[in-house]
DNA sequence: CCTGAAACCTGTCTGC
DNA sequence: TGCAGACAGGTTTCAG
């Protein structure tokens, strides 16, 4: 589900309040509650309430697609995958019992101040890391687009170094991190760039129009609060922004040419054959 | 090194 | 109405 834009934007909220939820930050976890074992990357069940019970939430960022909670002793990460999704709400009711998780629930973090935290993910895709070693978790990830110090030159070294369909090279966690499904196909026709293009035969002139197309893109959708579509994400605008997503048939808003839905390396990709060369 | 397919899962929508 | 099939924001693993 989520992308860069929608993770940045769950993570603003957890980290400072807003979006109807309270923040994190400072809470000390008192329990929690776990209703689908695989949702545990690692360690096991056991483990993880045993370890996790008793430390506080230092921060909440974001590393590409990923949440990133340093506790008082280790870190807890959360990946969301394709239909995850985080609540802040009221733990406990008036007799201080738990209150009931909604289906597809997977885990409930309890804090001792009688909020909770709910993991939810009907696809059950998404993984929760508790480890004292966050960079074993992170380390294979390219960097992030958004970061100063991710230059044209940065773009062009890796486009470079390769010869791959620029869609999947844009969508390997590994090149360039945070990057999705949306966001690479309208950051494609941003930059007019076929999405079979082979990455090491665009130009200077394109590689400097896609790095200019990801950053427009990626601060559109953050500024938007990400994309909501369907049930899984709620609460973002960016949806009605999209050029070429999902709008297979519709006219391109550049030239008004029909947008065409191929796939590639399994993924639904829309693109304007008139446009995008 | 690169591509494609399968796997992990459930829910929704479309067409016959 | 019912049901099969396609499709969905992600990532890993394996075959060729």
């Amino acid at each position: 589900m989520p992308e860069l834009p929608e993770v940045e934007t769950i993570v603003r909220a957890l980290r400072q309040g807003g979006r109807g939820g309270a923040a994190l930050t400072g809470r000390s976890i008192q329990s929690v509650t776990l209703t689908w074992e695989r949702t545990l990357a690692t360690p096991g069940v056991a483990d993880f309430a045993t370890r996790i019970t008793g430390q506080t939430i230092h921060d909440v960022q974001r590393r590409a697609k990923f949440i990133v909670m340093p506790l008082t002793l280790d870190t807890l990460i959360i990946h969301l995958r394709m239909s995850g999704d985080l609540r802040v709400e009221t733990g406990f009711d008036l007799a201080g019992k738990p209150l009931p998780l909604l289906p597809h629930d997977r885990l409930a973090i309890y804090f001792s101040d009688g909020l909770r935290l709910a993991f939810n993910d009907a696809r059950k895709f998404g993984r929760v890391w508790l480890t004292p070693h966050p960079e074993d978790v992170l380390t294979h990830l390219g960097p992030e687009p958004l970061d100063e110090n991710f230059t044209v030159d940065t773009l062009a070294v890796l486009l470079r170094a390769r010869k791959r369909q620029i869609k999947p090279l844009l969508l390997d966690q590994s090149v360039l991190a945070g990057l999705g499904n949306i966001y690479t196909d309208e950051a494609l026709h941003v930059a007019k760039v076929h999405p079979t293009r082979l990455s090491n035969t665009l130009t200077t002139e394109e590689t400097a129009q896609l790095w200019n197309a990801i950053r427009i893109v990626l601060q559109a959708g953050i500024h938007n609060n990400g994309a909501s579509i369907d049930w899984a994400y709620r609460g973002g605008d960016f949806q009605n922004n999209f050029r070429v997503y999902q709008r297979t048939g519709q006219p391109c808003p550049v030239c008004g040419y029909p947008v065409e839905r191929i796939v590639i390396g399994q993924r639904g990709t829309h693109f304007c054959p008139n446009c995008q060369v």
